[in-house]
This record gives structure tokens, sequence and C-alpha cells, in this order.
RNA sequence: CGGGGUGUAGCGCAGCCUGGUAGCGCAACUGCUUUGGGAGCAGUGGGUCGGCGGUUCGAAUCCGUCCACCCCGACCA
């Protein structure tokens, strides 16, 4: 490819409203232009890079035994009733109607669409297993779309499913995918984690993440030190040991707090640490465990406490109480337990109360008073309140003890794919059967699998940059080489041995971009480093004289100099 | 959805308070010079000042309203 012929519209400066370097690199050297608030052009330059995932993912699925499919993405709202998604998705499933007024969506994912296929497809359990897969723009209408392609509302998403005839023939599948994920990034060449996972609203039991470590990642992980424990901290179990819970010494006692609504403040005007203190918030809970539509359509209001100084899960705290979990509005708060949101305490609480481990074993522990104003010190669990029903509530922090004995670091991660086993929800919602040995009804267990291909571009720069640009690991890089040609038109035999060198090596399979604009060295030597390019090769009248060539890898300081051969260069770009 | 902020040339911004000919830098285009780390000089083109409405002799500027975008939060594959 020639540079004169390739629109490289490249800037120095940086765009107002790119916040991380991912996002500002991919604006400054032209990769994506946003057309929407989350929905992007990709440009040539930037296309190359995408396919480069694209093809990696797509390689390592069919040698994973994965068969590709084009489902649609604008889907009937039907299928989503079948599953009863359709009501469940919410905002952030766009959703438009035909001429005829019939509802539709534009596909967030595809387990209806998939099992509806294989409604038609499966005839017999000996197709099992099957895995099927696409590579695929999708579009999930987030709340607030940033850091560019990172958290895009329109994105390319590879998604596979699998079906199984049984739960283990399910965890093969399962296994099989995981082992391509880690073939996927590993030849991409990024620093990943494979964590344990919450798997949501699509479902299903067992499911892990693959982030990208990066301080800029919006997930926080929980790591074990040395050891093999990693989970996403929504997910992550405290399960230190407890101390033993200390005998009352203290008399209770209700102290005036007026105006006193955190804990930070509680503990300034009554000279108590954060340890010491139990805050109780109300949960508004909608939906319940139950199929039926009374279950479903349900609120109630629950509390939570913890200990002052931790922070409340609400993954864990909606799994436990089996519905979708909100913080309550302060009127609701105020009503339910006659205390504005920061005087709410467990001692007269008229609602069910459920208190995190840490919790637990306080004594002599200051809380809200249910009466505006007023907080109780010197309370103790058994003797002014019922005995807590104990729950793992909270965040997990750093330093704490990990499930396999470690000590957890936090680090922050980006996801780039996750994997669930599903289950029979969906094959039993939609009514997928098959025969089985003895004639009867299967009902296949499903996996699902996906990948984001275009988060992985933004993921990757993350981790590979410097001052001057991107530094494209050769996986996944635009292209493999650039020349930077110094005036070839003064000297019209040292332009013809650029170019002879130029088709040699485009001949031998190599993706090389020459630089032939008219432009200055230096902004030329910019746009190179810019936009990334693994290695490169200088060639002018300099080093035509000495038959030489300058050679410089990307992100090395020192470049040096071979002869002036095609073989040469393919050296330099083998090790 | 709550809070904050910004909309002026392709990009980055000034002008607005105190109403009166719409500016600067970069980019683009033309010419000449220049050619090893984002060149110099000269010239050219490009604007519904986010939209609509109001006040006024006169609105980028004041008022109202709507929209878009960004940040923080809540929420979420």
């Amino acid at each position: 490819m020639r540079l004169s012929q390739f629109p490289l519209i490249t800037s120095k400066e940086i765009p107002a409203d790119a916040e991380i370097p991912s996002h500002q690199l991919m604006l400054r050297s032209g990769m994506i232009r946003r057309v929407a608030a989350g929905i992007y052009t990709w440009s040539p330059l930037g296309l190359r890079v995408l396919q480069k995932v694209a093809g990696i993912v797509r390689e390592e699925m069919n040698r994973a035994g994965a068969l590709e499919v084009s489902m649609p993405s604008v889907q009937p709202a039907e299928l989503w009733q079948e599953s009863g998604r359709w009501e469940q998705m919410g905002p952030e499933m766009l959703r438009m109607q035909d001429r005829h007024g019939r509802d539709f969506c534009y596909g967030p994912t595809h387990e209806e669409v998939v099992t509806h296929f294989m409604r038609s497809e499966l005839k017999s359990y000996r197709q099992l297993p099957l895995n099927l897969y696409q590579i695929q723009t999708k579009f999930r209408d987030e709340t607030r779309p940033r850091f560019g392609v990172m958290r895009a509302r329109e994105f390319l998403m590879k998604d596979a499913y699998s079906f199984d005839a049984d739960a283990q023939s399910l965890a093969q599948s399962y296994a099989q995918m995981r082992a391509a994920y880690q073939a996927i990034f590993a030849r991409i060449g990024v620093d990943y984690r494979i964590v344990a996972a919450d798997s949501g609203n699509i479902g299903g039991s067992a499911s892990e993440e693959f982030h990208v470590l990066a301080d800029t990642g919006e997930d926080l992980l929980a790591i074990s030190e040395g050891g093999d424990f990693a989970a996403n901290v929504e997910a992550a179990p405290c399960t230190g040991p407890l101390p033993q819970r200390p005998a009352p010494t203290q008399q209770r006692e209700e102290v005036a707090t007026p105006g006193v609504v955190s804990i930070a403040q509680v503990c300034e005007r009554l000279g108590c640490a954060p340890e010491q203190t139990l805050k109780t918030m109300v949960l508004e809970v909608h939906g319940g465990q139950g199929e039926d539509a009374d279950a479903a359509a349900s609120r109630r209001l629950v509390a939570v406490a913890l200990r002052g100084d931790h922070t409340l899960n609400l993954i864990k705290a909606s799994r436990m109480l089996g519905g979708d979990v909100a913080l309550a509005e302060a009127e609701t708060v105020h009503a339910a337990t006659g205390a504005w949101p920061g005087a709410v305490g467990p001692v007269g609480l008229e609602i069910p109360l459920w208190v995190d481990r840490d919790a637990s074993v306080l004594a002599d522990f200051v809380c809200g008073a249910n009466r505006e104003d007023a907080h109780l010190r010197g309370v103790n669990w058994g003797r002014d309140v019922a005995e807590p029903q104990v729950a793992d509530l909270r965040d997990i922090g750093a330093g704490e003890p990990a499930p396999d004995g470690g000590r957890v670091q936090l680090k922050r991660g980006i996801e780039v794919g996750h994997i669930f086993q599903l289950g029979q929800k969906y094959s039993a919602a939609l009514q997928l059967g098959v025969p089985d040995d003895s004639g009867q009804t299967l009902t296949p267990h499903m996996g699902c699998y996906g990948i984001g291909v275009s988060r992985i571009v933004g993921a990757v720069i993350e981790q590979c940059h410097d001052a001057d640009g991107i530094l494209w690991p050769e996986s996944i890089a635009p292209f493999a080489l650039i020349i930077v040609a110094l005036n070839p038109k003064n000297d019209p035999e040292v332009g013809a041995a650029i170019e002879a060198l130029y088709t040699e090596l485009r001949e031998a399979g190599i993706e090389v971009l020459l630089d032939d604009r008219d432009l200055r060295p230096g902004h030329r030597f910019a746009d190179a480093d810019l936009i990334g390019v693994p290695h490169r090769i200088v060639a002018g009248a300099r080093g035509h004289g000495s038959g030489t060539l300058e050679y410089k890898r990307r992100g090395e300081a020192e470049a040096r100099d071979i002869a002036w051969s095609a073989d040469a260069v393919r050296e330099c770009l083998a090790g």
C-alpha cells in the first residue's frame, strides 16, 4: 500500500472529548470517527486492525470445532417474549417497529435466535455436541457510552453457542471454548486474566470473564497473590476467618446527632472508628425467584447492614435476595423505617434484615436509631436486637484473605470475553428438544461464549502505547512494515531502488506500507510512530550510496543499518 | 435517570460579562523555497455562531425552550 493513495488523516492535537489513551490514539491516528454517542465509523486503517483481531478469533474458533453462521441483527419480539426477556431486558435493548407495527429489536445478543435456528436444525441427539458462532455487529443502548470503542453502543462481537446432550458434555464444550479463548489472547499478545464472574441477566451457572489488565479498566478484579484464585470483585466471596464476637461491655445509649447522615460524620461526632459502626441500608427488590408473573412484578423492601468501613456489593445482595436490587428512594426509606437514610438502624426495624458476616461479629457498635437526628451506641446483637441472619454482602478489599489462602490484590481490567454455562434455560423456554437414544425428548444444555472484538482493539492500545503513539503487537498491526522513502524524486536511481524493494517485499507477502508522501521526514516519522507499525525502514540517497537501509523497531530507541536488500529486511521482521 | 459542563470553519479555541462588519492556531488548497523527528514565506477557500422562539433599530452576545455531546454518579454486557 502506498501512503500517497491511502487516507491517513492524523492529528497532533488531542481531541477534547477523549479521556483515555486508547480513545485519544484511535482518534488521532484516524482509526475511528464518531457518528453519534457510542457509534463509530472505522476507517481503512482502523478496519485493518479490527479485521486482524476478527481473523484470529475466527481461526481459533474454527480450530476448536465451532461452525460459523450469520444470524440477523434485527430480531422479532416473539422470540424474546418466548424466553421472557422482551420484558426483562429494559431500555438497554433498542426496540423498533416495522411498517405493519410489529415489534422488533436490534439484537443485543443471540440466545433466542440461535435456539430458534436449532429447533429446525437439530433432529437427533447424534448431532450433539454442536457449537455455532458468528462475528457480528451488536447494539446495546448503554446508559453511558464512553471511552470510544471500549463502551460503545454498537460494537463488533464474536458470539458462540454450544449445544450438548447433558451437563457433563456441556462442561467439556465449555472447557474447549475456554482453551480457545486462551489461545486467542495469547496469539494477540496481551496480558490478561481469567476471573470468576457473576452471570448477570444472561442466566445460567458457571461463568468466567477474560480481562485485559489496564489501569483504565472499568472492572475491579480480586486476584490472589501467588495463588490461583481470581474473580471479578462483583463475584469474589469474602471467606476470611471471623473473630469471636466480644461480649457486650457497654450499655445501650441514644445520642443526639443532628444533621449527621454519613459514617464519616458519625465517627467525627461520636469519636469512634468506622470499624465500630454499623450502616444499615434499605434495598428495594424487584421480581422474585418464582417464574410466575406475580412474583416477577412484586416489590419488597429488605434492609442490609454492613460494617461502616465496608462497601455493599449489590450483585451479591441481588443473588441472595433473588431479584433486581437497588437502593430505595429516601421517601421509601422514611415511610418504612421512620428515619431518613443515614439514621436507619437494626433496633426496632420492621422490615427483614440481613447482616454482613463482618458486621455480625461487632459488639458495642454505633448505629442509626430509626429516628431523625439520633444514633445509638453500645448496641449488641442478641441483647438489643435479635441475633442476625448472616450473609456475605460486601466487596472484598485489598490485602484480605482469598478463598485459596492467598492475599487479595485488586487490579483493574477490561472485560474482553465472557463464557457461560447456560444449562437448559433457553432450550427449555424456547422448547428446543431432540430425541435421545431411547426416543425420549432431550432438552439440550447450552453454553454461550462472547468476545468483544472491537473492544479488544481499544484494550490492546491501553496496554501497548507510549508518548509517541501505538505499539501494535505484530499479530494485529495494520501493517507489518513501513518504508519511509526520503527524497526519491531528487535521484531517479534511488527512487527506482526503493520501488524495487517495495515491490519485492510486497510480492513476498509482507504487509508493507510505503510512505511516498512529499512531506518532511519528521512529520512522517511521527505518523509512523503514531499508527504503531512494528517495523520501520528508512530508505534514501544517503544509505543507497553505501548500500544500506536504516531499520528501527517501534518502541526501541536505536536504529541500525542493514544491507539494502529485501532479504535483510525480512530477517529483521523475522526476529 | 440525578448532578455538573460544553456547543462559534475539518480539529483545538478566543469573542459573550458590557448587543453594532465573526476572529486566532492547526489542517486543507495554490505557488516558490525547504527535506533525517510534526518546515518557511506569500496567497486562497471554507461559518444556518447547535435548533426554534422572544426582546431590540440591530443578537454569536440578553431571555425562554428544545436538541446534541462530554464528565461524575446510579445502572449495565
